[in-house]
DNA sequence: AAAAACTCTGCATACGCATGCAAAACGCTT
DNA sequence: AAGCGTTTTGCATGCGTATGCAGAGTTTTT
């Protein structure tokens, strides 16, 4: 009963070599880029590889070599635009280069465990962290399995593990400069995940400068990221006795909500009552009706340094942890009071750029 | 050189069935829901497992099993909020169920082939189709390979794939209803992509209940579901001599992008000067600041209703197409002027029931 | 024309686990 | 204590492919 039946989707190299009249050895070279083969049976091999629709087991395939060309993408929530963003051009960068995304979402600090079982399991050839909550030691036990690991928009103290972030500190700085320019006198930060080192660090640059145009005094609350928890440090922020002039919030996404409550909760003007940047410059600042002044994250070139870094990695089989830095630009729209110099445009997009003797 | 080298993370179930003084066997069936061993072996194997580090390994045992427990979701493109919310509650309820997730994204039309052969080859169990644009062949295609396939928010004509829609049909003629009685008597649709069965569904739907009440015209202009389309068919249809009073935007993705143009490029006030009306009640939609008045596509219910399906024809084999149609609600927002009855308030939402009489 | 240097090809094996089968161990009953 | 049924165990095999090795075939060199 094994000879007369067909199986549905089983096409197997050995039922392809019996047609073609070749060994099970000749497919596999068909289907391995740069083995030794000749060009006739390479043809002979395709046409009845074609007329049979064998296509090459990737699981089999995957034992045999121990790699599975998978790649696991751990990423907190996708609910902050940038992230999708970020996703689809993972998927673009990794698909050309023949590998998968396989998509972990949703698990925050707590309970990483069964989703690194899930990794290891899966003998994914790397892994790229974009969750800012995601506990260090998961990052530090892949290192130690041989899996290279890119962290994204994220680095722990312990540089065992390679990461690319935007220069975070700078754009804090940054900010703080462009407020204080504007005229602001009292000012504000909404906090995104405190332990985070995206947050430290945008804190961390922000107040630095702020003490160096002599203001040290800075009104915190944290939105941990999140919509809603953003909304709710905006209300308590605004409901101050004196509220701050200018408000810096940790990220785009939370920016968008501490609009909307300053706008529609309290009837604030924006810029003409109160200020408010932001980070990333994700897709709703850029949108006219929040217009976000923001220090942006270029996309493009963090998704395809951490993809260039992670197959480096993969490919050379080494380990040794790399940094990438990104530089972003303050960009400057309608939802902050302006300096009256150092804003100039450059195709098409208003950039904040400071004349150094200032 | 076999004997001494220790391999970095390949402990297998061998090494650990010598560790524990038991066969292979044992070890697997320790790793194996529902298998018979005893609680004391069970007990030895896994102690030894978890001294040695040993994780059973995903890829030979789907190679076995002929069974992956991966899913394959492809979804054309993530810009639109709504998918990324999908995408998130997807991944949720498979890792319930011990699924994973294998995305597939930014392929537009054309270029399937390429998506569907990696597919197969990975030996995915099941597919989810979120993207409006895939040639309706790959569907069949799989369907013939015999992996089971979920249309999501779309269907095709020949109904040999299950899908999970909402009543777009209805939801159309519900917007008819809502903008009639709120006194519009021009309108205009800014079409998502023009073959995509949501988009006709929903314009169907307009279309005929805005003939019930007497009107035959309609403008059109397409937005292809693309944030930039849908702001150079705004400019247009905002440009007419005579513009409609209400404009239907096939989506709340392009919904936004049609204000966004409306507001700051035409200096229109909202609803005021016009009025928009979306679908989805995707995450721009509920921000304060454009509060977009648009018929609901509940994602809890459609994702759920995805993988209950999906799992279903996977443990049963069953082939048979399911056809799951899920209802939403008008909800009211700000974007539309409002009728003088129907709008009822129910769990703090505004909803639009026109009583059944009218 | 023979030898040398390549290029191809098939054989055999291994990757790590699941599972049918038969033997062994166990728990009860008579 | 022997017989029976039930649970547990180990053996052996197979899943579909990649690859080292040796032999066959082909081209180049002397």
């Amino acid at each position: 009963m094994d000879g007369g039946v067909i199986k549905r989707a089983g096409v197997t190299s050995f039922q392809v070599a019996e047609h073609a009249g070749v060994s099970q050895s000749a497919v596999s070279r068909t289907f391995t880029p740069g083995a030794s083969i000749s060009t006739k049976t390479r043809a002979k091999v395709l046409m009845s590889a074609k007329e049979l629709g064998y296509r090459p087991n990737a699981i089999a395939r995957s034992l045999i070599t121990s790699r599975s060309r998978i790649i696991a993408v751990v990423m907190a929530y996708l609910e902050n635009l940038f992230y999708p963003d970020v996703l689809e051009e993972l998927g673009r960068l990794l698909a050309a280069e023949g590998y998968h995304l396989l998509l972990f979402t949703g698990f925050m600090d707590r309970d990483s465990d069964p989703v690194f079982d899930q990794l290891m399991q899966y003998q994914v050839d790397g892994i790229i962290l974009a969750s800012t909550s995601l506990s260090s030691e998961l990052s530090d036990e892949c290192a130690t399995a041989g899996i290279p690991v890119v962290l994204f928009n994220r680095t722990t103290e312990r540089d065992s593990v390679s990461s690319v972030t935007s220069r975070n500190r700078e754009g804090g700085r940054l900010l703080a400069d462009f407020l204080v320019a504007g005229g602001h006198k009292s000012f504000g930060y909404i906090a995104g995940i405190e332990n985070s080192s995206t947050n430290r660090d945008r804190l961390g640059g922000f107040r630095e400068q702020l003490l160096v145009h002599g203001v040290d005094e800075l009104v915190i609350r944290t939105g941990n990221y999140s919509r809603v928890e953003a909304q709710v440090a905006a209300r308590e922020m605004l409901s101050l006795p004196v509220r701050p002039e200018a408000i810096f919030v940790a990220n785009d996404h939370m920016a968008v909500a501490v609009m909307d409550v300053a706008r529609y909760e309290f009837g604030l003007s924006i810029p003409d009552d109160l200020s408010i940047v932001g980070y990333d410059d994700a897709g709703p600042a850029r949108w006219p009706s929040y217009g976000i002044t923001s220090v942006s994250q270029p996309v493009n070139e963090m998704t395809s340094a951490t993809v260039d870094i992670l197959l480096d990695q993969i490919h050379s089989g080494d380990m040794e942890p790399l940094h990438r830095i990104v530089s972003g630009e303050l960009i400057v729209r309608s939802s902050a009071r302006q300096p009256a110099a150092g804003v100039i445009e450059i195709d098409g997009r208003c950039l904040y750029r400071p004349s150094p003797g200032t």
